[in-house]
DNA sequence: ACCGTACTACGAGGTCTATCGTACGAAGCA
DNA sequence: TGCTTCGTACGATAGACCTCGTAGTACGGT
C-alpha cells in the first residue's frame, strides 16, 4: 500500500480538554519530567521515543508518553517507523501562561541541588 | 496539666527534603488545590481545616491536609482545640521560585474557563 | 467532672498508577 | 519475501491514592 504517508494518527487533547490538574499530575513524576526536560532542551525538536533512554522498560516507557499525550502536554505523529514527539508549548503557554516555563526552571534548580548535594 | 500550651506538634519536612515532584502531585488534585487557593487568598492567615468547607468527609480532608504537609505546601499548628494552616510561601519561593504564583495564576484562569462555559 | 468541638488513627473498599514480560503490528531494507 | 527495528496491546502485579465510617484523643467551657 501505497497510502499518504500518514496514515496512523493519534487521538490529541483539544485546548479545551487539557486541564491544569492533569497538567501537573503528568508533571509529577520523574520519568515523564524528564521527558518534558529533553524535550524543552531541544526546543520544537521532533525526537522519537527511543531517544529518551529512559531507565524503564519500553512498555513502560510507552506509557508515559501515553499519559503526556494524553493529558496534552506533548504532540505525537508518526513517521516511518518512529514516532517522534514534540513539546505542545504554545498550547500550553496559551492555557497556563509561565507554569511550563516556570517548572522547567524549578526542576533544572532541583536537578542541580542534587547533583551538589550527591558529589 | 498546665504544660506550655504547645505540646502537640506535628512533623513538617525541611527546606532540604522538599520535592518538585511531590509539591506538584500535592497540587494535582482539585480539593487540595482549593485549599491552596483558599490559603493564598487569604495571604499569610492561619485557618482551620473547618474554614475549608471541602465537600468530603472530615477524613478524607485530615487526609488531604496531611499531603499538602508532608510535602511542604503548608505548615500546621496547633491552637487550641484547633489545627491552623499556613501557606509555607517563603520556603517555596526560595525553592522554587514563581512555581506557586504561576499555579494560582492558571488556576484562576481554569477556573474563570469553567464558569464561562458552565453558564 | 462532664460534655461538646476539632481533629486523628485505624481499617477497609475501590480505583488508579507504575512497572514488567510477552506477543503482535507497521514501516523500511536486503 | 523475509528480517530487523520501533513501538503497541494485553494481561498481570504490587503499590499508592482517595474515599469513607467508626472509634478515639486533646482541648476548652460549664
Amino acid at each position: 500500500m501505497t497510502t499518504a504517508a500518514g496514515s496512523r494518527t493519534l487521538a490529541h487533547p483539544g485546548l479545551g480538554e487539557i486541564t491544569l490538574e492533569g497538567v501537573l499530575h503528568a508533571f509529577a513524576d520523574p520519568m515523564r519530567m524528564r521527558v518534558v526536560r529533553d524535550l524543552a532542551r531541544e526546543e520544537g525538536a521532533e525526537l522519537s521515543c527511543s531517544y529518551f533512554a529512559l531507565p524503564v522498560s519500553k512498555s513502560t516507557s510507552t506509557h508515559h508518553f501515553r499519559v503526556l499525550r494524553e493529558n496534552g502536554v506533548i504532540r505525537q505523529i508518526y513517521r516511518g517507523t518512529a514516532k517522534l514527539s514534540v513539546l505542545r508549548r504554545d498550547d500550553l503557554d496559551a492555557l497556563f501562561p509561565g507554569l511550563l516555563d516556570t517548572v522547567l526552571a524549578a526542576a533544572a534548580r532541583q536537578a542541580e541541588r542534587r547533583t551538589a548535594a550527591g558529589s
